[in-house]
Parts: C-alpha cells; structure tokens; sequence
DNA sequence: TTGTACGCGTTATCAC
DNA sequence: GTGATAACGCGTACAA
C-alpha cells in the first residue's frame, strides 16, 4: 500500500515534476477494467453494472485518483471552466454577483475563472481571448458595452456568452439584468415625489462606468419630465469611496446650494455624502433627501437609514448560473430563454 | 488546403462544437515552418531566427490565431492556472487581496482560478482537490487550518501552495501575512493606553473563523496581562455584518455596562456600533473607546472616524504572487524565502 | 455492458 | 536554429 511514498532521499530531480501520477489507467487496472468503462463511470454511474461501480468506485478510493480535468478538457473539446470577467471583484456588487454564481457552478462542477476588466475595453478583449483559450464551457462577460473585436472572438468561438448587470441592447447571445435608465428614473420619480425639485445625480467614474451613467441620463430626464426645476449630473473620475461621496456632495452644494434632493451611483458615495451632511450639520432629509443605489450592507443601518435601490446581486448570479446550465445540458435546443430581466426594487427609508 | 473547414452546410451537428479550429498547424503551415518552430517562438521569440518570427507574427496575425491552454497544459503537465481558495470573496478583505493577485499573475500570462470555501475544512478540501485536477501552477490558500487530507493532497501533488492571511504555525510550503494573536494584543494595548480597563472583544462567526478567534485571544492576553479590570470575548455566530456590529454591542452592554473600552474582528461590526451608540446617545470616544480591523473604505470617513488596524490585503497579494512567480521560474532553488510577515498597522482616529 | 483504437493541440527531447 | 517524434491523460465512436 501506499505505493508512489517517494522516500525523501530523490529529492535530486531537478525540475518541478508533476506527480500526477494515478491515472484513470490505473484505476482500470486496479479494478480489472479497461480505462473507458472507468470513464463512463465517472460520468455516468448508472451507465455500468453495478459490480464493475463497486470495483471502481474502491479502486478510486484507495489510489485516491483525482481525474485529470485538463486532458479531459482536450479530449472533449470543452473545459470544466466559466470564465467570469467583471470591471473589479473589489466592488461589492460584483463580489456579491460572482460569489453566487461561483456556489451555483461550482455545485454542477464547474470552476470559476476569473478576470478584471477594470473597465477597459481593451483589457477586456485581452481576458476574452485568454479565456477562450481554454476552451470554456461559458464566458460571462459584465455590461453591454464591448469592443467589436470582443464581440467578434466571442461570436466565432460558439462557445456560450452571458452579458451580465445590464439589459437594454442587443445581447451577444444571452443577458440578464435591468435597465439602468430606469433605476436612474425610479430614483428621479421618487425624488419628485417627495416634494424635491431641485435634483442633481452624483456618480463616480462615469466616465468608464457606463452603466453608471446610464443611471444618470435616465434620472435626468426622468428629473425634467417630472418637473424638476433643475437637475444636473456629477460626475467624480475616480473610484466610488464614502472619501467620493463627501468631495461630491460639497461640489453639488458649491454649484447649487439650494439642491435638495440627490441620488447617487452608488450607496458608498451616498455614505459618504451622509456622513459629511452631519459633519457640516445638514438636516436629512429635511435640508436635503438622499437616495443611493445598491443597498449595501450598511445602508439599512446607518443614520439616518438610506433610501436606496436594490438591484440584487444575488439573484442576477442566480439566474446567469441558470442560463448557463441549461445551455450546457442543452435542455433548451433551439431559441430558449435569451433574456431575464431581474428588475430592481426601490427600498424607501428615512434618507429621504 | 484548409482541410477541415466545414462548409457550414454540416450546421446539421446535435452537439455544440468548439471551433477552436484555427491550431498551431495552421500558423506553422502559413508561416512556411514547423509547428515545433511555432511552439518555441511563442515561449522563447528570442531563440528563433527574426526572419522566422516575422513570418510567424504574421501568420498569426492573419489567422487570429488563439493558443490552446488545455492542450499546452497537457503536454507540459502543469497548466497556467493559480487556484486561489479563500472562505468569502464577499469579504471585502480577501476581495482586495484577490483583486491584487489577480492583477499581478495576469500580467505573467497566469489565469486565476477561484473557490469559496465559506470556512469550512471539507468544503477547502473538495476545492483543493478539483483545483489540483487542473494541474495548476500553485495553489492559493487562506490561513493555516486545513484537515489532513488537504494537506496531504496538496504535499503529494508537488505543486507550489502558499498561505495567506496567517502566520505562526507551519506552513505546508510558503506562507505571506501576519499574527493574529498580535493583532488582538495591539488592539488591547492601544485601548490600555487610552486608559480603558473594561475591556471586551467582540467578533463574528469566530466559531468558523480562526484567524478572528486568534485576535480575540490575542486581545485577551494581552488585557490581562496588561492590567484590564475585565476582558471578555463575545461571538456572534453570524456573518461580520454592520447589523451584527448593533446586536454585539448591546449585548456587550448587557452583560457588562461599565466597559468602556472594545475591539472588534471587523471594521463592519466597528461601523454598526458606532451607529448604535449614536441611536443610543452613548459618546464615543469619551463614554466608550471603539477600535476595528481592516481599515475598510468607510473608516476614515465615519464619524467619529474609527480608530483600526490595517493588515494590507493588497501587500499579501503583491507578496503571494512574488513568492509564486519566484517559483514557477525557479529563480530561487532551493532555500528561498518561504515566510513573509506584511505585518500591521494600528491606524489611530477619533473613535479612541 | 465493455473494450479497442484513435485523436485532441501542444510541449519537450533529440537529432539534424 | 529547426524539425521529426513521442508523449500528455482522457473522450468517444465503433466494434465486440
């Protein structure tokens, strides 16, 4: 037993060897088998006599075998791996997003590969193309907004593509999301409802961020429909801090000091503006309403609490895992559900 | 020529096809050369005649052709992936250790393979041993608690592991991060300094999360030893969560109101009792001293601003992905440098 | 149900 | 510097 104990004395080898050493031949012998039936096994238990199960199924155990993904991956011309690029796992967003759907997947056996856009086009292309050379069984890319060479590769490859955080344009091939435009409304409309006319949308590096400044024109305009007597866009090029959301807030006032009613791109910036109002002694939501977006860990618990709009993460996860699966095991042939809304839910508290 | 190009006539096929068709052959073939000379020129451009190269360049250039990982994994017996497992990508301090990492093996041509282990021993362990069907070139761990079977699996595998998060125990092979233990005794210290005695520490899911229950007993110790009338642990058995930062410190003040002095395992349960105590009209720093860990976006913001300790997430990843890539290109043989301590940082602020 | 034979696209070792 | 050639470990017709 315990045969490959190397006794610590060829420690000589120079080079780093791979000591995958048991393979799916092994096992076969060890069970008395030829290595296909082994194969068939794995994947399909019930495919095999049972006595020929038991016989592998022991022999696995004792020579501890682990399959080798990587030559499965070539034989069957499609890896065990989704790759799953977002702008930054550092937003909590994403983090949130790509947690649920590393469960889901990795519960159908299936590994996350991962990658940051930083939102950059080009460096998205340049993670499409390494992603693609492993052959991935889907790609998950985040947005709408790629460059056409992105598009192009991924098109080519046949291999499943899901756009994720973003609906409102034509998909690659699969999407789920909201539209940004509308939370932008939702929050301008709430705004005006609350007797605030005097508006203004504060958002961080929109620049990049399209979906950010999605959010912004649809809040603009959704401001001007509805009535309100003025209503702009700020924008901070850098990250979204609490650090951001004070810089902006003093800004807004700078430009207009009788705003009294002001939405963020995200519940950090609306944190931080919070947290300068007291500092500054400004009243919410009497002297002015604040309403985020994301409804972070902390927006429920801070003071006062924080309108925000929750676009879940979670089920936006959720749903891409879905997708994918379904498409994997092709259970949906020919035109399947392409597109899922996942919507977005305004959460009214007392920032406003 | 161009054998194997289906007519697209032949779209009759049931089964999904990769048409990851254009392979190394075909570059070799445009390019005048053998497939050899195009395998080598991509590894080493420098050890192929220039004029060669060009020809390659363009060939690949022109065919848009996309080198097939799997398959170069196979051969070599080690694929240019790094498994990082970490319990929560939700937490934002492995997020941006991650984040980093990612950054930094990318740029080394190395794709990052992730799993959640959600602090558990066997979950770790069902991810270590998928991660190492993928032949990877390292293997990212968090902390130094594994079951046995992990640590054998990955002893056997002969593939380069490096620890993160903690130090002071050994290592399976490298390790990059800091005590925790000193962490707890700085924190305890600090508030010793500030004149507090009625100490407590007060952290989340430490039932789960070892690195945070060695903090506690670190803070502990190092209160008694250093003259707190009283100091006590609290766990909540919950995620770290701002909401879980109000119901701690309430029940910290139940079984103890006279304590005036707390630490906590997170800056997010710091955060949501700093809002509690605000709901409440408890002053702080003057009726109650608040120290956290992490020094997370918010801290410097909040008010008052939360006095924490900085472990660098960012550092660990830069020291994580030095460490790996020293490795891989063997730059160091034999006894290289296996430890690294980044250390910490007590960030002093208004909440003390 | 089981076994045989071939190929997946690349790397690595040699000769040349 | 360059090019045959043999693995790499497994999937998958196909045959038995």
């Amino acid at each position: 037993m315990d045969a490959g104990g190397d006794s610590m004395q060829v420690r000589g080898t120079r080079k780093r060897r791979k000591m995958q050493r048991v393979t799916m031949m092994d096992v076969a012998k060890l069970a008395q088998v030829s290595p296909s039936t082994v194969s068939l096994y794995l994947r399909k238990p019930g495919a095999v006599s049972p006595s020929a199960g038991q016989e592998i199924a022991r022999a696995i155990g004792t020579l501890g075998y682990v399959p080798n993904l990587v030559a499965g991956g070539l034989a069957a011309a499609s890896s065990k791996v989704v790759s799953i690029i977002v702008p930054s796992i550092r937003n909590a967003f994403f983090a949130e997003t790509v947690s649920t759907l590393q469960s889901e997947l990795a519960a159908e056996g299936l590994q996350v590969l991962l990658g940051h856009s930083e939102y950059g086009e080009e460096q998205e292309e340049a993670l499409v193309r390494t992603a693609l050379s492993w052959a991935p069984a889907a790609v998950v890319l985040t947005g709408l907004s790629h460059s056409a060479g992105t598009r192009k590769l991924l098109r080519a490859s046949g291999v499943p593509v899901v756009e994720m955080w973003e609906l409102g344009g034509e998909p690659i091939d699969m999407a789920v999301g909201f539209s940004h435009p509308q939370v932008g409304a939702s929050a301008a409309r709430h705004l005006l409802s609350k007797g605030r006319r005097a508006l203004a949308f504060l958002g961080a590096r929109m620049q990049e961020d399209h979906r950010a400044a999605r959010r912004a024109s649809g809040f603009e305009e959704a401001g001007r429909n509805g009535g309100a007597q003025s209503c702009e866009i700020i924008n901070h090029p850098g990250a979204a801090t609490v650090e951001a959301g004070a810089i902006l807030l003093n800004r807004a006032l700078e430009r207009n000091p009788n705003l009294n009613g002001l939405a963020f791109s995200n519940d950090l910036l609306a944190l931080g503006a919070l947290f300068e109002c007291q500092r500054q002694g400004i009243a919410i939501p009497d002297r002015i309403a604040l309403i985020g977006f994301g409804d972070l860990d902390f927006s429920a618990s801070c003071i006062p609490s924080l309108t925000t709009i929750r676009p879940s993460g979670d089920l936006i996860g959720k749903e891409v895992a879905r997708l994918i699966l379904n498409r994997i095991h092709d259970a949906a042939p020919e035109e399947a559900q392409r597109i899922i809304d996942t919507g977005h839910v305004l959460i009214e508290r007392r920032s406003t």
